[in-house]
DNA sequence: GTTGGGATTG
DNA sequence: GAATGTGTGTCTCAATCCCAACTT
DNA sequence: TGACACACATTCAA
């Protein structure tokens, strides 16, 4: 199925996108913003062409001699029309370091040996032996100025990237999507659900949040550029974080913060991290600082932190994550804690050949070849058939959730307010689960009638018909209801640690396996979802795989298949 | 001479 | 043998081109 | 370009 885009289609999708914003936020965009896009649409075609190419692309400057476009006959007179209404600059003021890359190494070497010559400093003939960094550092010490790389090829720099970046960001609500979003979705890559959008709902609703928004791109952009050991420009950086002004900058800018601070711990700058942990309101932000005092040996701050988290927890992650620690702490200074008590899933042992493949796919086959049904399956088994069964629910339509057409989630898709603004839907729904036939009923037909279209639970590639059905035959429908509840609970959290293996014994029934290789041991999160098959009943294990023929990564003379209990 | 990481394209 | 921290690989949209490191 | 699960090393407490 080759589709085939028409000839204007980054045209129309640029101009789609621009006129969308032009005209919806008309009220929260500066002057200079609508000029551009006005004055934009007021040029040739080939020039806004060529205009959007470059604009498409990810770096700013480009050489004229490696650019063709079959569209674009005329590239010099294109750009002398951008460069005469400011959208491009010709040849722009940029330093020899800036230059750089836009050169191969040959380039680079021959620039260097011409400059040699100029100067009578012969150098050996052997610069295609060195490296390109080598070669970069030797440019820069001897090419006394980027006239010389002018001289040899035009450079166009695109202008007004900044003011395309605000439109990007209205439009999509972030500055991880892009144009390419268009081309995925009308080539069939990536199709989306249809939902209202609804023009009064914008991602953005005033001035303020959109500069802030754009502020936190900034700096998280800046940080990626930071070397890791650049403390004062990290803690620069971080005070320079906008204030967050919405639900989604807080997100944004506190896991910036975590992510700084992580940095700042790993890198012993103790204090400047617990300063910024400190600000940050999303795990694990409470739990570094507890670990960070206990290494300074202020270990009744850090017990006192634990306590916090445990009278109030952000969620059951955070909850469990100090359990251990906290304990340990509390014996070293001799202050009262709750003993923890680890729940200890059902463990079995198997001795099996090793073979190429994971340790997943090897006990998944052995499985098979017992008298059971087996798939490996991970999250996706329990998330997909949640998103298939809560499908219309998920893209309900809910004031202001949905402002673009690219969305496979509506937009507080994992906040706590979605369960809470639909509370009524869902709670009807999951009271549908136990009458017999719905669940098989919907997950089927929206299975059908959804089939590839993004989803945020739903996992098309892995999910498979044949273990969709056996899966809605085999399990209780009362088991799938609890397997919901704790999926609302916290869609964020609970998509993830569930066993790899399902099965369905010849004999009826099922289990949930998680499968173990030497070495590997369960995850918090794998416990956690035991631990919850264990208090609503569900069958779980866990199970061990050793290598028949080795014993502690050596061969020993053996073999045959051995399952202990 | 191959290959592996990118950027680009539709 | 827990409990930690840290590093890796696998998803990737797929085809193509360019370029820089190399017997992988 | 992360999210997720696993592999591996180090440390520490019975
Ligand atoms: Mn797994
Ligand atoms: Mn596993």
């Amino acid at each position: 199925m080759a589709i085939e885009l028409p000839a204007d289609y980054y045209l129309d999708n640029f101009r789609d996108l621009l006129q969308f914003v032009r005209s919806t936020y008309a009220d929260l965009l500066i002057e200079s913003e609508k000029q551009f896009a006005d004055q934009l649409m007021d040029l040739s075609e080939p020039a806004v062409r060529l205009y959007i190419r470059l604009l498409c692309r990810s770096k700013s400057i480009f050489r004229l001699d490696k650019l063709h476009y079959s569209e674009i006959p005329d590239l010099i007179s294109a750009a002398a029309e951008l460069e005469e209404s400011g959208y491009l600059q010709i040849n722009p003021e940029y330093d020899v370091q800036s230059l750089l890359p836009l050169l191969t190494k040959q380039d680079i070497a021959n620039l260097l040996s011409a400059a040699a010559a100029c100067e009578a400093d012969q150098k050996g003939k052997s610069l295609s032996v060195l490296k390109r960094a080598e070669l970069e550092n030797l440019a820069l010490d001897n090419l006394p100025d980027s006239a010389v790389i002018f001289q040899q090829m035009t450079v166009l720099e695109v202008l007004n990237q900044d003011h395309f970046e605000v439109y990007k960001l209205c439009f999509f609500g972030n500055l991880y999507q892009d144009m390419t979003d268009y081309v995925l979705r009308d080539l069939g890559l990536t199709q989306f659900e249809t939902y209202e959008l609804d023009k009064q709902y914008r991602a953005f609703d005033s001035r303020e949040k959109i500069c802030s928004h754009l502020a936190y791109y900034q700096c998280s952009y800046r940080f990626d550029q930071l070397a890791p050991d650049d403390i004062d420009a990290q803690i620069q950086l971080a005070s320079e974080l906008p204030e967050p002004i919405d639900n989604a900058l807080q997100r944004r800018v506190d896991r910036l913060r975590n992510k700084i601070a992580r940095n700042l711990e790993r890198q012993k700058s103790y204090e400047q991290a617990l300063d910024l942990f400190e600000k940050s309101a999303r795990p694990p932000a409470r739990e570094r600082r507890a670990r960070i005092l206990a290494t300074l040996q202020r270990d009744h701050e850090a017990l006192e932190l634990c306590a916090q988290i445990a009278s109030s927890p952000f969620n059951e992650e955070e909850r469990h994550s100090v359990t251990a620690f906290a304990a340990r702490l509390a014996k070293r200074c001799e202050s009262p804690w709750p003993k923890p008590s680890l729940y200890k899933p059902p463990q079995h042992h198997l001795t099996l050949k090793n073979r190429e493949g994971s340790v997943e796919y090897i006990v998944r086959d052995y499985f098979n070849e017992q008298s059971t049904n087996c798939f490996y399956t991970e999250n996706v088994l329990c998330n997909s058939v949640f998103g298939l069964f809560f499908w219309d629910i998920v893209f309900a339509p809910v004031a202001g959730v949905f402002y673009n057409p690219f969305q496979q989630a509506p937009a507080d898709f994992y906040e706590p307010e979605f369960v809470r603004t639909r509370e009524p839907l869902l709670k009807a729904r999951l009271d549908m689960v136990r009458n017999p036939g719905q669940l098989r009923r919907l997950v089927l037909q929206h299975y059908e009638r959804k089939h590839g279209l993004q989803n945020p639970m739903v996992n098309w590639r892995y999910l498979e018909l044949d273990l969709l059905e056996q899966a809605l035959e085999r399990i209780p429908l009362v088991d799938w209801e609890t397997l919901f509840q704790r999926l609302l609970l916290d869609l964020r959290a609970h998509r993830t640690g569930f066993p790899d293996l399902v099965v369905f014994p010849d004999v009826g029934g099922y289990e949930f396996v998680e499968v173990k290789g030497p070495g590997d041991t369960l995850q918090k999160n794998q416990l956690r979802w035991m631990e919850y098959f264990a208090k609503v009943g569900i069958k779980h294990s866990v199970c061990h795989v050793e290598w028949a023929g080795e014993i502690d990564g050596s061969p020993v003379v053996e073999e045959s298949v051995i399952e202990t209990d």
